[in-house]
DNA sequence: GACTTCCATTAACAAATGATAAGATGTGAT
DNA sequence: ATCACATCTTATCATTTGTTAATGGAAGTC
């Protein structure tokens, strides 16, 4: 069910709702698996019913490093922002398996034109989108890592049990060895 | 001349222009002026015509961090993305003498309904912003501060002769002490 | 000119993080 | 049950970065 997530976010009229409801797609993968490929074309916008999963880039040494973690019932990066010439600038892969809801893009932004309420739903999780991104840029600028790992444990409780803990320290912005270490000296 | 600032994002006719062209005011400020204050009402788009400014927000020691540089014929980060419900969320400091230009928000979201090519010139406006910020937070979460260091003086290669280092430091998320010795380490 | 005042640099020491390598644990396949 | 494989932890040492304090220079004020 999109209906609770849309409302989380931006509450919309059943008629605005019933537009998306018309359009949406469900699409359902295994744990490990990159649905958005950097450089591939993709035109969808996503929710993310079950699972975890996260985006991604590779950086120049050929590692992952995971730009955001997505929990069910939210919504992925919006397309505009992930997407250049309709081929995808970053990746996303599922970290448990995962189910999710999805729309075309060019439709979303013709209802986006056209419906005020979608509209406001749609800027609204544009403007989450960049919340995040500040959020994150001024913790990786401003705090200790121990500070962000108290931080992202307060966002995501129970991530450390669900996904590697490799993507968590790029995250981060540390390396796997130093976040044994923050965990063990968070312990007591 | 916005012009030129628009055409390098994404080309629009000369009738898309002059429709922005038509709402243009102009704006001067002294060096080390806040002109957008967080919390405050703000309801513009700006372009930034001459000079240097900062994107900032205060953490909670009550440090001034650095989020962004815009140097001169640049388009600062879109009303959207730096505003809930008309409260500006972060704040903009000139670092030098500068001119803008500004246009209503409003007026040019209802531009972006109507114009097709304002829409475009819009979103692809869009996607630098969040490209720039994915681009910082790889850089903050894999590269040292040496390296960042070097990749902003590849975007800003006077920035180090024209804004204190302080603002520079907190960009690159270090004190402007490390600041000093990366400088002299990069010197031979 | 003497005086602040602000900034950048430098030094010395402490703390945090990275790199490498070596265990330990758990899972799945056969 | 055993083996291979991946993942998390731990240990050791090197490097980077932070903290505090002192020094020096440039710009502005009186």
């Amino acid at each position: 069910m999109i209906k609770e997530i849309i409302n989380s976010i931006y509450r919309i009229s059943s008629n605005s709702l019933a537009e998306i409801e018309k359009i949406v797609k469900y699409e359902n993968y295994d744990k490990g698996i990159s649905f958005i490929e950097k450089n591939k074309l993709n035109n969808k916008e996503y929710f993310l019913l079950e699972g975890v999963c996260k985006s991604y880039l590779i950086n120049p040494e050929g590692n992952e490093i995971t730009l955001s973690f997505f929990d069910e019932n939210s919504v992925l990066s919006p397309y505009t922002t992930r997407t250049s010439n309709n081929r995808s600038l970053i990746c996303f892969k599922s970290l448990t398996d995962i189910k999710l809801a999805s729309i075309d893009a060019n439709i979303f932004a013709e209802l986006m034109v056209n419906n005020l309420e979608i509209r406001n739903f749609g800027n609204q999780v544009l403007r989450n989108e960049l919340a995040c991104k500040v959020d994150k840029e001024i913790g990786l600028a401003s705090l200790t890592a121990k500070e962000r790992l108290i931080k992202l444990r307060e966002q995501f409780p129970l991530l450390e049990n669900l996904v590697p803990h490799t993507d968590i320290a790029t995250y981060l912005g540390i390396t796997n060895i130093s976040l044994s270490r923050l965990r063990k000296g968070l312990i007591k």
